[in-house]
DNA sequence: TGCATGAATGACTACGTAGTCATAAGGTCG
DNA sequence: CGACCTTATGACTACGTAGTCATTCATGCA
């Protein structure tokens, strides 16, 4: 690497195709070419042009391409700035779009009332695709994302069911089926604990449990965190305790981070699962299968629920089901191994 | 909200300041002056155009104005695709740059292998910052970063020294700390459990664990999980339980998301701290604080990393030192309550 | 009243690329 | 060997914005 760099500036941020091509002695648009297009270019071309670019050091533009080509090969995520399951999803979305050559755009948000703002920066940038994961993007927001027909898909958000295309792990679905598990294992009273009662998630896995707990004449009654969080969960298994003796045989709790917390929160007064209760979250976390917890829960298939979406998002295919609901498995664990 | 949407086109993507300024009758200019500098504009000036952007549903481009801009106003971040300590880091920093308006574009890998490829990528869009956060971005790559002329700082990646402006708690303080603490305690013996030996990070944790004990008489082996999981602690463990009766007093983990892995692989062994054994961890987890493991570890204030981290990228003075660091603070937790 | 001053706005251009079209060179086939 | 086709390349332009400069007009002050 010899330190010519002649009349063009080293620093290659600011070198262009243009002065690739005086380099290299050729046009412009044959530059671009070899960079975007490299079968359109005779072998001989290519290489004289890609020494060239070498010895200045030359990176294309991305933001010059994205400008012309109406294309940025960038997603945008919608994300909730707190949460293991969402950390967890927004791993996987980054992996594969990193395989699919996409890069993500990650718009976080603490509080519900930012989310507006959120999709006012969302639509500066004509993103090729957007992920709206969180439970806190109303109708409203929705409909706005709707105007800015930007190609979209709603992740675990049930509720945008018929505005915005969505997948989703069926929920009700799963609740019925840890609900008949615990049924199966002798619970004949219940308690579901939830996050937050308006969000729709909560509300579908709620109604799931009821429904098939009813089936079997079990009662169950609904309690709510008021949080997906660790702490909620902590906090809220402190009254569920108070209710000793009379606690229920069977706890279904809404999300695995929230179970977790039920599960220590309960251990502090010295109810154990499965020994005095039978104890079942939601999600499928890794972390449900850490030694320490060992938890019951139904294991959302997140690798396939993120394909199916970024499949809907970057392989446009109008034919494709609209809203794609995806099944999931329970996990057996120790805290429902009577 | 009539339906009026004359000659130009009614979706959003499509419409530009031009046509804003046709529907308004000013100009193009003034338009981008209202978005960009409204105190250059009059105010009556600015209501119409206001009007009539909202009218036909205009967004400025961020695209675009990046490119005439040269400036982004996206910072960039490498980071592993896997690890409850990066994951929490991601979360802090995409929430301080959504406060500074700015945006975070997310660059993961699975492989070190692919750090070279994620380089050349991020070297396309000109972005205000990157962020290199990862123990697998060796001095090639640091090189490589060098040349592309973009404000880096590298995130808990002490190798880096030198090379990049770096931000760094004081991993060897660290662990000189938790390692005088175990030996307050009555440790004779211990053994530091890294992740990967060949990290910066692994080294110096285990150069301060090895002073301290030293400087006590302290014997202080090293043995290597081999990655930085939860997994790898649990396997680990195993091994670590063959040597009983005469395992260590003191067991360092290099990380908390290894200690997790641990503790629960002792478990196992029937092997309890701080009964059998005292243990830390390192970095600060909020499970680190989840009533299940209560684990004493060295809590990294990374709130106030990630600052220092975007004041270095964003604020640029030259007058700031190059390298920071900062310290942590022990987390007592059970896991050494003798 | 006349001129300097400033605010408000418009015309114009560059940011760096990729696609369209035109052109030149090389090759095939009757 | 000439009409035709293919391949490789160059000239040119548009993507949508923001900053520079020039122009207009109203205001203040001597």
């Amino acid at each position: 690497m010899r330190g010519n760099t002649g009349s063009t500036n080293a620093r290659s941020g600011r070198v262009t195709s243009h002065d690739v091509a005086t380099e290299a002695g050729v046009s412009q648009a044959t530059v671009a070419r070899v960079f975007s297009s490299p079968d359109k270019v005779a072998p001989a071309t290519s290489a004289k042009v890609r020494e060239a670019a070498d010895r200045l050091g030359y990176v294309p533009n991305a933001i010059a391409r994205s400008l012309k080509a109406q294309r940025t090969d960038i997603v945008g995520a919608i994300v909730p700035a707190a949460g293991e399951y969402w950390q967890h999803v927004l791993t996987l979305f980054s992996r594969q779009l990193t395989e699919r050559s996409k890069q993500l755009l990650l718009f976080s948000f603490a509080e519900p009332t930012q989310v507006n703002d959120v999709l006012e920066t969302v639509a500066r940038y004509r993103l090729d695709g957007l992920i709206a994961a969180s439970a806190s993007i109303g109708p409203a927001q929705l409909a706005r994302i709707e105007q800015l027909a930007m190609p979209t898909v709603a992740f675990n958000q049930p509720a945008a069911s018929g505005l915005v295309p969505s997948v989703t792990v069926d929920n009700e679905a799963g609740s019925r089926a840890l609900a008949a598990h615990v049924v199966g294992r002798g619970a004949r009273s219940a308690v579901f604990v939830g996050g937050i009662a308006s969000t729709s998630t909560d509300q579908q896995r709620y109604r799931g449990a009821v429904t098939e707990f009813g089936s079997h004449g079990v009662p169950c009654r609904y309690v709510e965190a008021g949080a997906f969080s660790y702490e909620a969960g902590y906090k809220i298994a402190q009254h569920l305790a108070d209710d000793t003796p009379d606690l229920a045989d069977a706890i279904l709790v809404g999300s695995d981070e929230v179970a977790f917390g039920v599960i220590d929160g309960l251990r502090e007064r010295d109810i154990e699962a499965p020994r005095d209760v039978l104890l079942t979250g939601f999600d499928g976390l890794p972390q449900a299968s850490w030694a320490g917890y060992d938890l019951t829960t139904l294991e959302q298939p997140i690798e396939l629920l993120v394909e199916h979406a970024l499949t809907r998002l970057l392989d446009q295919d109008d034919s494709d089901p609209h809203d794609v609901v995806v099944p999931g498995t329970i996990r057996q664990g120790r805290t429902t191994h009577a």
